[in-house]
This record gives C-alpha cells, sequence and structure tokens, in this order.
DNA sequence: CGGCGCCTTGAACCAAGTCAAGCTCTGTGG
DNA sequence: CCACAGAGCTTGACTTGGTTCAAGGCGCCG
C-alpha cells in the first residue's frame, strides 16, 4: 500500500500505479486466508525449483529474489519491499529462489486458495492479472537496465528505488553486493560509480546505506 | 535453462507448456472479432507509447518488438513467430513498438472486446493470465540472459530459436542486426561467436540465416 | 556482370572485471 | 571507555572481453 501511495505523488492515475495498487490490494480479499510469518535476515523463504505452494506479500522488511548462475554468479531478479506480491509464478514451480535481505514479515498465501477464489470472484482475478503485468513491466525494465552502461544501470537503479521508498533520501535495505548481482556488474564498479555520482553532485552519500538524490534530472538523463 | 516452449518438446505437459498452449489458443473463442492484416517486412505494426487499442497473434512471418535507447542504440525486447500473441501490455500504451522482421500476417484483436470477453468468461481470462505469464517468464529469461558472456548469449538464443522453429536446422527470420539488438551485443560479436561455435563443432552455417544445432548438449552446457 | 545488402574478419581501443590493499563502521569483550 | 575483530565498502593498478573502426568477401537480383 506504502508503494502505491508514493507512486502516487508523481504519476497517480498512469496505467503502471493503477496496475500497482490493483496489484498491492491483491491480498486484501483473501488476506484471511494468508499467514503473516516472520523471516530473520537472510532467511530463505522459498527455493528456486521448489513447488510453488504459496504466493506472498511483504508486509515489512524487504526480499530479493535470484538465480544461481552455472558458474556460481547470483543473479538477482527482483527486490520487493512492503506492499509488493511476490512469487506468482507462470507454472507449479518457484523460477527463482526468494531470502529476505532484512528481518522480514511476510504474508503468505496458499495458491490453490488464490486460484479459487479467482475463479469465484472476477475482481481478484484482475488483481492478479494487474499484479502479474506489473511484475512483467519490471522484468521488462530490469532487462532494459542490463544493456547500459554501469552510470546508467546505477543511475536507474537509485530512480527505481527513490520512486518505491519515502522521500528524498533513500535508506537502502541491501548492500552492495545485492545491488551488484541485480545490475550484472560488480561491487566494485557499483562503488566507484557511486563515488562518481557523488563528485558530480548528483547525489549525496551520508553513509554508504543512506543516499540522498541531489539532481533528479541528471540522474534521469542518464536513464531513459 | 531453456524456454519454455523449448521445454515443451521434451515435456509437453510441464506447466510452461501448458502455458503457451492456452496462450496460443487465446484468440480461439475470439477469433471472430479479430481481422487478419498483411504487413510487409519492415513495416511498423504499432509504436512505442501509441495507444495500445489491440492485441496481436502472429499468423505467418516474424515480429520484433524493440524500444530506441536514448543514445540511439536499439534493444529488441522480444521475437514472435507463428501462433505467439503480443502486445498484452499492462497499461492502456504499448511499451515496445513492433515491426514485421519478414512479410507476415497478424491478426488483430480489439483490446476492449477482449478485455469484454474475459469479464463474461472465466476461461478467456484464464488464458490471458497464462498468455502474461509466459511473457513475464520470457522477460526474465532475456534478463538473465543479458548477463553472461557472448558466447552464452548466442547459444542461448540459438537454443531458444530451435525450440520454437520446427526442425534441427534453424532458417532464422531476423538478420545479425537484430540477433546482435536481442542479445545486447554488436553484430560483429555476434558473427564472430557464431564462427567461433561452427569451428567447435556445436553448430553448422550452411548459409548465414540456416544453423543447423550439431550439439545440442554443448550449447546447453553454455546455458545454465 | 555489376551493384548493393549483409556478413565476416582483423587490429586497436576501452569500459568493466580482477586482484590486492586499505579504510570505516559496528559490535564485543577486556 | 577503549581495543580489537570482522564485515562491508572504497580505491588503485592491471587485465580482458567486447566494441569500434576499417577493410574485404559473399550472395542475390536486376
Amino acid at each position: 500500500m506504502q508503494t502505491a501511495l508514493y507512486r502516487s505523488r508523481q504519476a497517480p492515475n498512469s496505467a503502471q500505479a493503477v496496475a500497482a495498487r490493483q496489484c498491492n490490494s491483491l491480498f486484501d480479499s483473501v488476506s484471511l486466508l494468508g499467514v503473516a510469518m516472520p523471516f530473520a535476515k537472510g532467511e530463505e523463504i522459498c527455493g528456486e525449483n521448489e513447488s510453488a505452494d504459496h504466493v506472498y506479500k511483504v508486509l515489512s522488511g524487504a526480499v530479493r529474489t535470484y538465480k544461481i548462475l552455472n558458474d556460481g554468479r547470483r543473479q538477482i531478479g527482483a527486490f520487493y519491499l512492503p506492499g509488493d506480491v511476490f512469487g506468482m509464478e507462470a507454472g507449479g514451480f518457484h523460477s527463482f529462489s526468494a531470502e529476505a535481505i532484512v528481518d522480514s514479515n511476510v504474508l503468505m498465501v496458499r495458491r490453490s486458495a488464490l486460484l479459487a477464489a479467482s475463479q469465484r470472484d472476477t475482481g481478484v482475478m484482475n488483481k492478479l492479472l494487474a499484479c502479474t503485468a506489473l511484475e512483467l513491466e519490471r522484468a521488462r525494465n530490469h532487462a532494459l537496465l542490463l544493456v547500459k552502461t554501469a552510470q546508467e544501470r546505477v543511475a536507474s537503479f537509485l530512480l527505481e528505488m527513490a520512486g518505491r521508498l519515502p522521500g528524498d533520501a533513500v535508506e537502502l535495505p541491501m548492500c552492495r553486493q545485492d545491488i551488484a548481482d541485480y545490475l550484472g556488474l560488480t561491487i566494485e564498479t557499483v562503488s566507484r560509480t557511486l563515488t562518481q555520482l557523488g563528485n558530480a553532485q548528483a547525489i549525496e552519500l551520508p553513509t554508504s546505506r543512506r543516499i540522498i538524490l541531489r539532481n533528479r534530472s541528471a540522474l534521469a538523463e542518464l536513464n531513459t
């Protein structure tokens, strides 16, 4: 809910904002079927190729989904923040593993219950569709990220996070390695690039996890 | 990891294969509402940021969707072959442009008619969801592609195409530049990599558009 | 046969990766 | 309250995979 409300500051009626709100409200109607579960920092929520019995909603904290590639590298698929729904895979198996980035609370809903509800209630089905469409949008944006230069990737990441977290000062829940694995860069390159953006007055780094966007348009220019 | 459609040859009842079939049959029930339109090679089917009035299904030929980045580079989002549905964006606007790669026939269905049908008929809605989920799966695979080495990207591309086209000898509808823009590489790197794979006996290149997979497992090893 | 796309190949260059220190927090125990 | 350890982050020097620039080859169609 937080996410949708924040996004609404910039483009309250954009298609994506609508999709995000619909999506975030997905569990409202079926939340009775769900159980809130606490996960400690680093704890696994579900594993790749496990049968996808549940769909999840972040209540507090932050979650990363990832895959380990054959050369041992880890690729992060997405970050999920409070209000976000994840685990809505196409098939019966999760295509990514999910872990809590920090201590988090996650609402777990049985997939079968959700699917059953969606067959009875068109509203739920519509939300399910909106939810999947939003994920699709994010996956496509992520793919677009990965063909850009290091500066552009980092700038896009910062703008994305700033749009999903409240305020101009972003308190990142994830470490540099997580950012690197999300952006397809090394930790060193992420670090150097943040330093460059700092030198260019585009951002300010009071601490390594806290980032203040000083010049959004400069970042946006790196974005497209 | 293989694409949904490739997998379907080997695992005809995998969840993804089911999704693919559901998706391909999306227009069966509403096809009366659609119009088949011919598009010449290179012709635009719809433009980025245009209002998304239609959803499309490839009847014959091949289609590419793409975006132009701020530095002028073109990024191809996906290739669509006969049976594939595209243009099912989240919002009311297409997020990618679409063009015919070769002379093609495309079934156009009014988005509003499809959405209306989906509200009346749960079956249509389910197919819509399957369709979007399949696109999501593809977008995620595409993102995973883009963090790999040139060899791995080209190998993945060949396996994907081999799985979506009939036979072991793949007749590619797209030129090297299209492949390069899909894989986030240059045309020179794609060319060199194909030559390497040829030297390594993994593939054979009777002509530049015709590619025979000689050693799938070697390609698959580059894949993961 | 000649012209034009399209593709391949070679050589020089560069952005990002790798390897190797060193720095900065933060929490812990003396 | 300080010393210390360890994790996480930054910085520097060197290497490299892929790009860029440039030339040449192939095949198709008039």
